[in-house]
DNA sequence: GATTAGCACTCCACGACGCCGACTGCTAAC
DNA sequence: GTTAGCAGTCGGCGTCGTGGAGTGCTAATC
């Protein structure tokens, strides 16, 4: 694929960068005069739409009609951030609204990721999404068994990164919190750590020895595989109203078109798991996503926590045209920050 | 205040409930001509048109215009519900749906409250809410401790019906996982079904004697503290595409403002809690809210848990044009089936 | 007194029309 | 390669007119 850098010289280049640029801010098909006075240039408008007709041909922009000024199209995007992605910083300001939104003493990954998701929407503008961290093999840390009734359990599972689930476990008898107590501390002796084929290698010899045990441990192993699945990872969105403040949303029907993007988990997840790839952001712009739903969306992700053990996902949901420079920097920064967090929670050695 | 059974004659009452029951179905103005043809009425136009000029008069319905139909005032729909309300059961379907999406054997109140709310949306096609049960005053059931690092732990803490919370809790002194597990195991033996004054108290003659112990107590105050003040009933709200789909959210403004209203925390937190009265099904139409924001809203909720220990609520809200009926059976049937579960969760003495 | 037919009147929804202004594409000159 | 000039295009917007649905009123009827 040739890139932009390669078909267009410098002034095109520097102009199909005004042309994104203006359009991020105004929303507003950008017309040669308007370039011309905004950015004094030292050519004409004239020379301005000759250049112009040359990025539509390329297929950078495009018009909403025949005598209109002109709209990026994906691929201007995919210039603009290619070109502006090296800024790195955000504001001092959303770091520190990062700071206090973010408790990192909670210990707690889910509050992390809602406050996350909650400072990142209010900085950008648009719809914040993020995940939980989730390990690719999931290993229990500790378990705990309250007493419920006589002939149940309520089963607590600490599994790495500080994730918790819970879930009833039935008795065919009646059993004591003092002796559940016991029990938890046998397990724990002998299944920390472990994985779920970890926990039934384990278990196996013993098996059929201690009901109540082996209730326990079917329970157990049944959570963390459920939690291996990719079905568990709990997703946090934030910021619907101040996408839907943005002009492409003015009409009814694309309002509604973008609520079902938000709110159908099967369009996201596609895209937050198939970028699964390199540590730093991502951003897909449009028609990149082959995905017929999010054409007209974009999306600058990025993972977080340790690569090995448990990784989130952190990032924006917008129109196509929208700040990626202050999207890209916002994620990365964020990414970032919750990595520092969930490693602290990795146990030391 | 004078009842509408006593100002309408029985014509006129069923006449009124007819409008309103067309407009909660067609969300257009109704017509004289369109009633009478509807519903075979033995009277004429003429007639009709009569007594919706009183109905006018008396404040049940209202014109868009001059020389439209009439619509429903929320005087109208408050008739309605008295009037309608005690038909009981939602259809089977939708009990076959409540139990196929709602997993009693997890014992897991965040699990529940968020399957109830996806199953009550997608009923009454309008925003479900639900906020786990929270008790006024939280207990400590079981706590455990997880070793992170030299001198620092997770405390993990089972509250009365099994809501977790978990928080960092640093040490002065390094510490293993097995000082931890014992001192977990005492503390368990003597806080167990305390409340976070409680523990203040039986904590405070053996203050100072153990600097670990006493970090643990402090954290676990805190958050007993934390959970009994309202702002941490989590709450699960589901369905916005559903309601926007509805024909009072055409334009974009009427669209933007509903998304408000679902985000913004401020607006429901008032009539959920302020409406915290009786068991059963409560109605809150239109105005009837004192909010400002709410005026074009109506809110169907109802407590669940058991009196006296803990309480969540469930609910629906939605236009004030709104399948009453649906929506008073569904959110009845939900709350007594999730207080079901609730209480099989509490301890059995 | 309640009900009804008839009728004039009101008001909205909708399409047609025309105009203004913004912008482009093209041509020819520089 | 760049620029001025100009004809031509198109959306946005306000105006106008019309059709139709529905009401309110009056007077006749049960």
């Amino acid at each position: 694929m040739t890139t932009a850098t390669a078909q267009l010289n410098e002034r095109r280049q520097s102009l199909l960068e005004f042309i994104v640029g203006d359009y991020i801010q105004t929303a507003v098909p950008v017309a040669s005069q308007q370039i011309a006075k905004r950015h004094r240039l030292r050519v004409s408008p004239a020379t301005i739409r000759n250049d112009m007709a040359e990025l539509e041909e390329l297929g950078y922009i495009s018009r909403p009609h025949a005598s209109a000024g002109g709209v990026p199209a994906d691929a201007a995007y995919r210039f603009y951030v290619e070109r502006v992605a090296p800024r790195p910083r955000p504001s001092r300001r959303f770091e520190a609204r990062v700071r206090s939104a973010i408790e990192p003493e909670a210990g707690d990954p889910e509050g992390w990721a809602r406050g996350a998701a909650a400072v990142l929407s209010d900085a950008v503008l648009n719809v914040a999404i993020a995940t939980t961290p989730r390990a690719s093999h999931a290993r229990i840390k500790q378990l705990q068994l309250v007493h419920l009734h006589d002939r149940r359990a309520l089963l607590v599972l600490v599994m790495q990164e500080a994730r918790l689930r819970q879930h009833i476990v039935p008795f065919g008898e009646p059993i004591s919190q003092d002796e559940l107590t016991g029990l938890a501390v046998r397990l724990n002796a002998t299944l920390s750590g472990l994985s779920a084929a970890d926990v039934r290698r384990v278990w196996e010899p013993v098996l059929g020895y201690d009901a109540v045990a082996d209730a326990v441990v079917a329970e157990l192993t049944r959570l963390l595989d459920e939690e291996e699945r990719e079905g568990l990872a709990r997703r946090y969105t934030e910021g619907l109203g101040h996408m839907l403040s943005q002009p492409e949303f003015q009409s009814a029907v694309s309002a509604r078109e973008a609520v079902e993007v938000v709110e159908d988990d099967s369009t996201l997840r596609g895209v937050l798991s198939e970028r699964a790839g390199a540590g730093s952001v991502q951003v897909i712009i449009g028609g990149e996503s082959h995905s017929q739903q999010l054409r007209r969306y974009s999306v600058v992700i990025a993972r977080y926590g340790t690569p090995g053990q448990a990784m989130g996902v952190i990032g924006i949901l917008g129109p196509t045209r929208m700040d990626y420079v202050r999207a890209i920097s916002s994620v990365r920064y964020l990414a970032d920050f919750l990595s520092g967090l969930v490693g602290a929670l990795e146990e030391a050695p």
